[in-house]
RNA sequence: CGGGGUGUAGCGUAGCCCGGUCAUCGCGCCUGCUUUGGGAGCAGGAGGUCGCAGGUUCGAAUCCUGCCACCCCGACCA
C-alpha cells in the first residue's frame, strides 16, 4: 500500500490490475477465472444496482428470479443460442460425491449419481425463461411481460480480467415478452436508453448509442442495440446490450398467444443486460495515476474527514469540529467517513482515500481551528482550498454535482477528440495504430468486409449510430458503395 | 487447445546454470518509545511442508520425471 500505482501511460492492463487490488475492490480468487469482489467494490456495485433497479421500475418492470441450471434440451430449444454459448458452458453432470477407496480422506464423483439430463449453469437465462413464460402466456392480456433478474451467470471465457471478464459474473437481465413486434423493438430501444442515461448520470460516462453489426449480433436476436463507450488507452468497451429477439424464442419454447382477434401468434421478445463490467468500464473512464476516481453519484464513501493533530487533547478538539461538519453533511443525505485511525499519519490517509477515489477530503487541523475554516481537497483535480467552517456543508454539496458534471465533461472531450473521420484503409490502419479511439469509416454493409478488417487491424464494428447520417461514400476496404459511416474500434 | 514463462512467509522477491550453515531482502503484521499539514523513525519480535508426487544422491529450493496451478501472446467473449 505504500508504494506508487504504476503508471497509466506505462503499462494500462498492469496499472489497472493493480488498480483494482490496491484500492481494495476485488482480487482474482483461487477459483479458475472467478473473482472475489471486495466490500469496497462490492459498495460501488450495490449503488448501481440501486439506481438502474429504481429506472427498470420507472419504465414498469418488476424482478423475479429464474434457476440457476438449465437442463440441456431447453438450453439448445434456440439453435442460434445455444451454438453463440456452447463452447463456454459450464456443465453439471453427477450430483454426488463418495469416499475414494484408492486415496483415504479424499472424495470423488460418484459414477452412479450420473443425471440422465446434464444441466446447463446458465450464461444467460433466455431458455429457462421462455420455457416457463410459455405456462403464463394464453391471451394478449397477459402480455407485456416485464421482467427483470439480478442473478449470476457462468461463461468459461479462455481468458479472463477482473471486471471485464471473469468466469463467473453479477448482472441483471430483463426479459420481456410483448403482443407486437412494435412494442418489442420500443422497448429493446428503450432500454437502451435506459442504460445511456444511466451510464451518463451515475457513471459520467459519454456513451454512444447504436446498433450492432450481424456478426456482433447476440446468438438468437434479430438486433442488437449497444452503448459503447472508449477506455483511456484507446479501446472500445461494450458497455450494455439491448436485443430485440423476435420470435424466435416463442418459435423455439412454442409461447403462442391469443389475440385481440381470436387468432394466435407468436410472443414478441426483448432481452437487455449489464454486468459488473460495468464496475471496469467505470475504472478505465476517469481514474489516473494516483488511482481511482469515483463519480459522487456512485461513491459509497463521498466525503472523508482526516484530523491533524498532536496527541489526545489536540484530537478531541478537533473531532467536535470534525464530528459537527459529518452530522450536517449526513444530514443532507452525503455519505461521510471520519477516519480518525490513529495508526497512519494524514500523508497516509491522503494517499489511500485518492486510491480509492473518494470524491472529497475535508481536512482539520489546529490552523484550520485557530481560522475557523478548513481544507477541502477535490479528487478528481487534485486542488485544494481554504473554506469556513460555516460554508462547508454548502460548499460540499455544491461540490459534489459540480465534480459529478466536470468528470462527464472531461470524458466526453476525451471520447469526441478520439473519434476520427477517415476515408482510406491506410490511414484506418496509421490511426488505429497511432491514436487509437474510434474510427468514422464508410463499410459496404457486407460481414465479410467486416471479417477481413478483423483479421488485418483487429478492429472490429462497435457499432452503427442511432440516426446516422446518410452519405454516400465507398467502403475503406472493398471500395464498394455505402450509405453510411460506422464506428469501429479495437475493443475489450 | 497451440507458443512462451512463473510457482520460495499475507504480498512482492533473491538464491536454481555450478547440489553442501541459503532459506535472502523489501513491504505488511505484532510490541514499545518517539512521531502526525502528502505514503513516519528507531529498537525488538512472530511468521516458510521452497506448488504437489516420485526419483537421483551421503545430502535437493537447486538435478531428473510426472502432475497441478497461475501469468503473458493467439483462437473465444458482456
Amino acid at each position: 500500500m505504500a508504494e506508487k500505482l504504476t503508471s497509466r501511460n506505462q503499462d494500462y492492463s498492469k496499472w489497472y490490475n493493480e488498480l483494482v487490488i490496491k484500492a481494495n475492490l476485488a482480487e482474482l480468487s483461487a477459483v479458475r477465472g472467478c473473482m472475489v469482489i471486495k466490500p469496497y467494490g462490492y459498495a460501488i456495485w450495490e449503488k448501481m444496482q440501486a439506481e438502474l433497479d429504481k429506472m427498470f421500475k420507472a419504465t414498469g418492470h418488476e424482478n423475479a428470479y429464474f434457476p440457476l441450471f438449465v437442463p440441456k434440451s431447453l438450453f439448445e430449444a434456440e439453435e442460434k443460442n445455444a451454438e453463440g454459448f456452447a463452447k463456454e458452458c459450464a456443465i453439471v453432470t453427477h450430483y454426488r460425491l463418495k469416499n475414494d477407496e484408492e486415496k483415504p480422506g479424499k472424495l470423488k464423483v460418484d459414477p452412479e449419481s450420473k443425471l440422465e439430463e446434464e444441466l446447463i449453469v446458465r450464461p444467460t437465462s433466455e431458455a429457462i425463461i421462455w420455457s416457463t413464460y410459455k405456462k403464463w402466456i394464453q391471451s394478449y392480456r397477459d402480455l407485456p411481460i416485464l421482467i427483470n433478474q439480478w442473478a449470476n451467470v457462468v461463461r468459461w471465457e479462455m481468458r479472463t480480467r477482473l471486471f471485464l471478464r471473469t468466469a463467473e459474473f453479477l448482472w441483471q437481465e430483463g426479459h420481456t415478452a410483448h403482443s407486437s413486434k412494435q412494442e418489442a423493438v420500443l422497448e429493446a430501444k428503450q432500454m437502451n436508453d435506459v442504460y445511456a442515461d444511466f451510464a451518463e448520470k451515475f457513471m459520467a460516462m459519454p456513451v454512444i448509442k447504436g446498433l450492432k453489426s450481424e456478426s456482433e449480433r447476440f446468438a438468437g436476436a434479430l438486433e442488437t442495440y449497444c452503448i459503447e463507450a472508449l477506455m483511456q488507452d484507446g479501446k472500445a468497451l461494450q458497455a450494455g446490450t439491448s436485443h430485440f429477439l423476435g420470435q424466435n424464442f416463442a418459435k423455439a419454447f412454442d409461447v403462442k398467444f391469443t389475440n385481440e382477434k381470436g387468432k394466435l401468434d407468436y410472443v414478441w421478445a426483448t432481452s437487455w443486460g449489464v454486468s459488473t463490467r460495468l464496475m471496469g468500464a467505470l475504472i478505465m473512464t476517469h481514474s489516473d495515476d494516483n488511482g481511482l476516481v469515483l463519480p459522487p453519484n456512485l461513491a459509497p464513501i463521498q466525503v472523508v474527514i482526516v484530523p491533524v493533530y498532536k496527541g489526545d487533547v489536540e484530537l478531541n478538539k478537533i473531532s467536535i469540529v470534525a464530528i459537527k461538519i459529518k452530522n450536517e453533511l449526513e444530514s443532507k443525505g452525503i455519505s461521510v467517513k471520519y477516519d480518525n485511525r490513529d495508526n497512519f499519519k494524514p500523508g497516509f490517509k491522503f494517499n489511500e482515500y485518492e486510491l480509492k477515489g473518494v470524491p472529497v477530503r475535508i481536512v482539520v487541523g489546529p490552523k484550520d481551528i485557530q481560522g475557523n475554516s478548513v481544507e477541502i481537497a477535490r479528487r478528481d483535480t487534485l486542488a485544494k482550498s481554504k473554506v469556513e467552517i460555516n460554508n462547508v456543508v454548502d460548499t460540499v454539496s455544491n461540490l459534489l454535482s459540480e465534480i459529478q458534471d466536470s468528470l462527464l465533461i472531461r470524458a466526453l472531450n476525451y471520447r469526441n477528440k478520439n473519434i476520427t473521420i477517415v476515408d482510406s484503409f491506410e490511414d484506418f490502419q496509421s490511426v488505429l495504430n497511432e491514436k487509437g479511439g474510434f474510427i468514422s469509416a464508410h463499410w459496404d454493409g457486407t460481414t465479410e468486409t467486416e471479417e477481413l478488417i478483423k483479421k488485418k487491424t483487429k478492429a472490429t464494428i462497435r457499432c452503427i449510430p442511432y440516426n446516422n447520417e446518410q452519405e454516400d461514400g465507398v467502403c475503406i476496404y472493398s471500395g464498394n458503395p455505402s450509405k453510411q459511416r460506422v464506428l469501429f474500434a479495437k475493443a475489450y
